[in-house]
DNA sequence: TACTTAAAAGAAAATCATTCTCTTTTAAAA
DNA sequence: TTTTAAAAGAGAATGATTTTCTTTTAAGTA
């Protein structure tokens, strides 16, 4: 696990032991909603508050060190961010993976047609994981 | 305008003046959140309920005559389900719109990859439209 | 190391979104 | 027409998220 103590001081973020919980969390995890991170938490500190869990994501969101996932059919995950990346989310189970995905191709032509400057990408593809497909 | 009196039979689903009221409001608008149709419909129809539409836009999702969108940054907007496409947002408005792009080659790349059987797709670019780009 | 202070945590209430329940109305089939 | 299951409407209930207020604490400064 990296240095999340100084990257988050270098967004400028106070470092709080239950912000800290959630990045682990989420370094752990990759995606988690706000009911998972929560009740993970509440592991480590049984007295958090929903409502912090909401404030934080909230809070590193707008830092841009977190990012909302919005998954068809279910609740949200938030991840930390990093490189760009798509995702594949299993219809069976509910599980999100990442894949890397050369989105270049597609933006240049989404760009040309719509006359939007392209700065942000949000790819989902839905279907069945092979763990799923097996049983 | 099409029928769709008949293509909402053809679902099994009854045609009522309140549905078909939310299905022209779709044909016109392309995309609209769910406190936008209501607004909307309550012009036509005054003593509308706000969970008639809900109930009518889940019961028409579950036919999947209706589609919903989930943009980044703003609530779900809801389109008539149509050949498949993609979606550019703009973040300054908030507008969002259709673009055709041919996602054959990111998606049989994303199977391989993943070992997911893909079965539906959702891309979503934002940026900046042509319009607040001007101003 | 102790002080200071702005930010964050925690708890509960408030707000906002969505669904549910129940009664009345109505589309559509007999 | 009559019948009936589905839908509309109204309001209450539930669920999710945000806000408010008080207490605590991270982190900078003396």
């Amino acid at each position: 696990m990296q240095n999340y103590e100084n990257i988050l001081r270098e967004s400028n973020i106070k470092v709080t032991p239950q912000r800290l919980a959630i990045v682990e969390e989420l370094d752990g995890h990759v995606h988690m909603s706000i009911d998972e991170l929560y009740e993970a938490i509440k592991k480590k500190f049984p007295s958090i508050s929903l409502a912090t869990v909401y404030k934080n994501i909230n809070a590193m969101m707008e830092k841009d060190f977190i990012l909302e996932v919005k998954v068809p059919g279910q609740k949200s995950k938030y991840e930390l961010a990093k490189a760009p990346h798509s995702h594949v989310v299993c219809q069976k189970c509910g599980k999100v993976e990442d894949v890397m995905l050369d989105l270049e191709n597609v933006t240049q032509k989404a760009a040309n047609l719509s006359h939007y400057e392209i700065v942000d990408k949000a790819l989902i593809l839905s279907g069945v994981c092979p763990e799923c497909k097996a049983s």
